[in-house]
DNA sequence: TGTACATCAGTGAACGCGCGTTCACTGATGTAC
DNA sequence: TGTACATCAGTGAACGCGCGTTCACTGATGTAC
């Protein structure tokens, strides 16, 4: 039952908010030293000196706890994209430049995060569940309309490829986007993820390789494809 | 203390390495079904119908287990590529598109252990560790070789590159490959990653797509460089 | 060939630890009259 | 403004579980003479 008549939350509400967010960051703090399954409800607790079971005041289990991570993740990279796609001006070609960029430096700011995102966390952890493929769309968007600008025309796509990303498109209303330009911003999110989470887990390091060179060539040949 | 005269092993050596083949195996059912940090000692013992200290006849602790089936995998995964490579005969582009196909199909066939390569299984556990970045070299080396066969001369290249990859072959006693093949094939080991750990964890079925004909893509772009 | 001995696979108990989660409770805080 | 009440954050104990690892031991197996 509302209170009478009360617009807006109330010191309780505040409160709650805050404390959630301090248990959300705590969380963060313990993914960047131990990985996925360092995610320990009572070590939170403990870093936010209260016991255990108080966090179950603020999220219902582990698991939302965890969800709730992913889905700022994805809002968070989001963000990122479309700050960098809009603060360059110019030729779309250097936009794209721009988002490539700003997709391998989030990753390589907050390894612990991208990781979360793009590899299934725990064992009986759904990370295909439909709320998180929802959360993941805003920062698929920014890469789908910078890439759009850059390729008017639909270009050649064969028929399978045309009609499940037609598919996929209808399913989640993304419109001005030609199949062909899906397919291809698809494929290059793929190349960059190869890249990233082999920069991220030490490969090119432990080659004694710099991969900064191949992302500027992913954007080349995206380019170039059309 | 050796016995007097033995040459070979004897019946202890072999009920010894026999136990051993089916811990691995009993290990590698666990990963499958749970991922890497389901990997439990006393779990994989209770499977063989053991105790659990008894393991510690056979591997020294947890860690030297996950390493030799790391090291294992590393060893299945060149096998394949080797294999495929073998098989097709004519020109090199088709035995590079057998390569190709032959990572992803080990890579589906087994998503558990190519889990196990190309991410931190655990914290606190090494996975760039020189014995490791060792077993790697087998498989990396028979891409190596196929793309040798495709470009013979050496193309352009950065000269940041140039010396990067130079000195990595020359860490690792590669020769008869030119830096831009080394280059080109470690960009293309990249994008085949990024798409086999996207197929792998469900990406792409959850946006309903075949990412088949990406692999076919892969081998036409890496063709066109030279 | 038979017997004594060394080897070593495997057990069972124990150590110390951490986990997620539930439950009944205390005590402070904000709210309604 | 003051008082009674409802709300609800947080505690502490408990449940049941699993983990890796050590240790002293039993008992079977292979070996040497």
């Amino acid at each position: 039952m509302t209170p009478k008549s009360r617009t807006g939350p109330g010191p309780r509400d505040r409160f709650r908010a805050q404390v959630r967010q301090e248990v959300k960051a705590a969380a963060l703090r313990q993914l960047a030293e131990g990985g996925p399954e360092a995610l320990s409800l009572n070590a939170i607790a403990k870093q936010l000196g209260m016991t255990g079971p108080a966090l179950y005041r603020y999220f219902a289990n582990r698991d939302s706890l965890l969800t709730e991570l992913v889905i700022d993740a994805y809002g968070d990279l989001a963000s990122a994209l479309a700050r960098a796609a809009g603060d360059t001006t110019g030729h779309a070609a250097a936009r794209l430049a721009a988002v490539v960029r700003a997709y391998r430096d989030w990753a390589r700011t907050e390894p612990h995060r991208y990781r979360l995102l793009f590899r299934a966390p725990l064992p009986g952890y759904d990370a295909q569940s439909t709320s998180l493929v929802d959360a993941s769309q805003p920062a698929m968007n920014v890469a789908l309309n910078v890439a759009s600008a850059l390729a008017a025309s639909d270009t050649a796509l064969p028929e399978g490829s045309r009609s499940q990303f037609g598919e996929w498109m209808k399913r989640h209303a993304i419109e001005d986007v030609s199949a062909a330009v899906a397919a291809r911003t698809t494929m290059l999110w793929a190349h960059l993820h190869g890249l990233v989470s082999l920069e991220i887990e030490g490969n090119f390091t432990s080659m004694g390789i710099d991969p900064t060179l191949f992302y500027e060539e992913e954007v080349r040949d995206f380019v170039q494809w059309f």
